[in-house]
DNA sequence: GATAGTATGTTGAATTTTCAACAAAAGGAG
DNA sequence: CTCCTTTTGTTGAAAATTCAACATACTATC
């Protein structure tokens, strides 16, 4: 586990914990590592909703697939941050969503109830995670009122422009790559692929902004 | 304050906590009380983030209105559900929506930072509350996962048809109310208000549903 | 119960998206 | 480098939504 101290001190999860500690920690919360290549399913929707991730490593995409084979990007969940938190401390009890390897993947699996519930260790540690999963819930929400903001404007334009904005004022800059390509840009949009490509060729041919692979520039 | 008592056991924020706890614990979270008439605003985008409301009586909306004046409606808040706490605890500064009354509204109101910070008086309560809140968190996550398995939607039936779906599973009944009227409907499935009566009148006719004003039921 | 105001339903034209099919470009493996 | 596969761009027709305008139904209030 050493070597992966770097990233989890990053981990949201684990803000204010030291690293002494944290060591300690992962064996009392039971920890393992998984390693999945691109494209492999780390969580499967209808899966027991019992595990925590954590991404070492790579990113994942958490999906929605309907009835009919349309697939929804609900978000990309990067190096250091959580996934499935919500499922796990809601008590759901299965996955309403897959989790899927958007690259080669180190993911760590703590079983949630192990945080939840104080150990018999009597581990001082779990009050402060806590408090560190209620602040990255509350941060997940916030980012899912983003989304709605992108997705609720009514043409590709629009979805397009408000979701390059608010990338651009995350990063604080106007040039910045995105973490999707065409089809998952649409599918995390809830646009069509062939009228995404297209309002992106309108928008470059009238200097609105400027793009080469998953890299943009607002102009 | 004792008059709110039988609202507040039911409130999530207070889950697992005694009845005679409540009381001196609301006063040391220095909860306030303030009313509010039928389409008043409780918060206006823009303004601190401070403050968790819990909805005494009546209820609310979260709605999000862009640069163009068009409304999205994020969520309807019901008796004895919490509200704005994601900014809070996430420790936004300005509210990135706006707050509602969608009737007369009793709400009650406690300064975020109350509940967080362990105060001088030692209080035993906070880490139970920072619990609850983090489980309150996770539902409104998936609340949210929802709302998007309904908005992914491409056609204004579909997300209709979806919405009416999860709704009677909700309440365990193909016959149900819903909070909205006409125009709120269309504000939170994120069509156009004309399109969706039209939608609505079709799936009537086809015998689908019946509906008479904001009572639905499936055929 | 008449009236004003709001909410809902209806319709056709304009706009936009979706769908399908294919062309062009990019990337990977040998 | 070449071949093969995947991704991206382009296009036109079909479908759906939006928009605007108006008709009808409902509600509240005097």
């Amino acid at each position: 586990m050493k070597k992966y101290l770097g990233i989890l001190k990053k981990c949201p999860l684990f803000d204010d914990i030291e690293e002494e500690n944290l060591i300690r920690m992962l064996g009392c919360l039971g920890a393992k590592v998984e390693l999945f290549d691109k494209k492999y399913t780390i969580f499967a929707e209808g899966a027991p909703a019992k595990y925590i991730g954590i991404v070492l490593s790579g990113s994942a995409q958490i999906i929605q697939v309907d009835y009919y084979g349309n697939r929804s990007i609900l978000s990309e969940v990067e190096q250091a941050e959580v996934f499935a938190e919500a499922f796990a401390c809601a008590g759901v009890e299965a996955l309403p969503v897959t989790v899927v390897a958007d690259e080669p993947c180190e993911i760590m699996l703590i079983n949630c109830s192990h945080i939840l519930n104080t150990c018999s260790n009597n581990c001082g540690f779990h009050q402060k995670l806590i408090f560190n999963l209620m602040q990255d819930l509350a941060k997940k929400t916030i980012m899912f009122h983003q989304r709605i903001e992108i997705t609720s404007k009514r043409t590709t334009r629009e979805k397009l422009l408000t979701y390059l904005s608010l990338r651009a004022k995350k990063v604080g800059s106007d040039s910045f790559d995105i973490p999707f390509d065409r089809q998952e840009l649409a599918d995390y949009l809830e646009v069509e692929r062939s009228g995404l490509s297209a309002e992106i060729s309108r928008l470059r041919a009238e200097g609105v902004i400027a793009c080469r692979k998953n890299h943009f520039e607002l102009l």
